[in-house]
DNA sequence: CCTGAAATATTGCCAGA
DNA sequence: TCTGGCAATATTTCAGG
């Protein structure tokens, strides 16, 4: 199903996705409706989950990438507090960890006074978390969504 | 620069990057002339970085997430190590956090096998590693790019 | 910064291999 | 699963407000 033809399409699309199907068509040597076939089938197999426009963080004051690990308290339920994380505002990721049965949270804030309110605020104050510890972002050097496509 | 519209255009781009211009400027009442001037313009100033597509790792074998703390050696070159880091296959992110001065990964490897192969051969065989700590994912509550758009 | 018109290009459907 | 044809859409440029 993942062939050689359709790891040239994905590659190409990972590159830019937003590009007319006739060009991709070009690039990988089939005609145009047979692209667009097997995309449509890659979408319908949920390969291809979507398609997202890349933003400049800076832009739009959310230069401030931080992670957050939630110890919560002995008897929270888990699931719960989960949900209640993934719907705050700026928090991007939201992974349930093992060892210290815990989360992570990745978050994006215009600077480290917003990230201190959004600590405080919103994330303290919710019942089942007990504490938390906060790793600040100096530099990136590094930041893709980008699998390895074998 | 970033406007009412362009805000609008945005927040379609980020549902669904991979749509005719047409449509979007449908949806936001403007010329489809007028649309392709504002889209190409914020490519043009950097407010647009490009446009990727959503793949379903599970489909290509990259289901385990882990994040892994890097204590480098006290004398290390930061920057080389951090490029160093950055090479690394399945390595989707490197940031260089403060506080302990180390720098903290998002990997994506197949099972947590081959994110403890990844570990010993090719990261702490690198000069300026002192030692590492990971973090498994046991499950992902949610997972995205897309920034808050004012 | 917008509209609207015109030329060019793409999409998406279908028949046939 | 592919190609090629074709009608419907979309893109892109440009003149003008």
């Amino acid at each position: 199903m993942i062939d050689k033809k359709n790891m040239k399409i994905l590659k190409i699309l990972q590159e830019k996705a937003r590009i007319p199907n006739a060009e991709v068509s070009r690039q990988v040597g089939l005609a145009p409706s047979a692209v667009l076939e097997r995309i449509r089938k890659m979408e319908n197999q949920g390969i291809i989950d979507g398609y997202e426009v890349r933003l400049n963080p800076e832009r739009f004051s959310r230069k401030q990438v931080a992670f957050i690990e939630i110890m919560p308290q002995p008897d929270a339920h888990i699931p719960d507090l989960g949900e209640k994380l993934a719907a705050i505002a700026d928090i991007l990721e939201v992974h349930y960890t093992a060892g210290n049965d815990g989360f992570l949270l990745k978050v994006r804030t215009t600077d480290t006074e917003t990230l201190g309110e959004m600590l405080q605020k919103k994330i303290t104050t919710i019942d089942e978390v007990l504490s938390t510890r906060t790793i600040t972002v100096l530099s990136t050097i590094k930041e893709t969504s980008r699998i390895t496509i074998d």
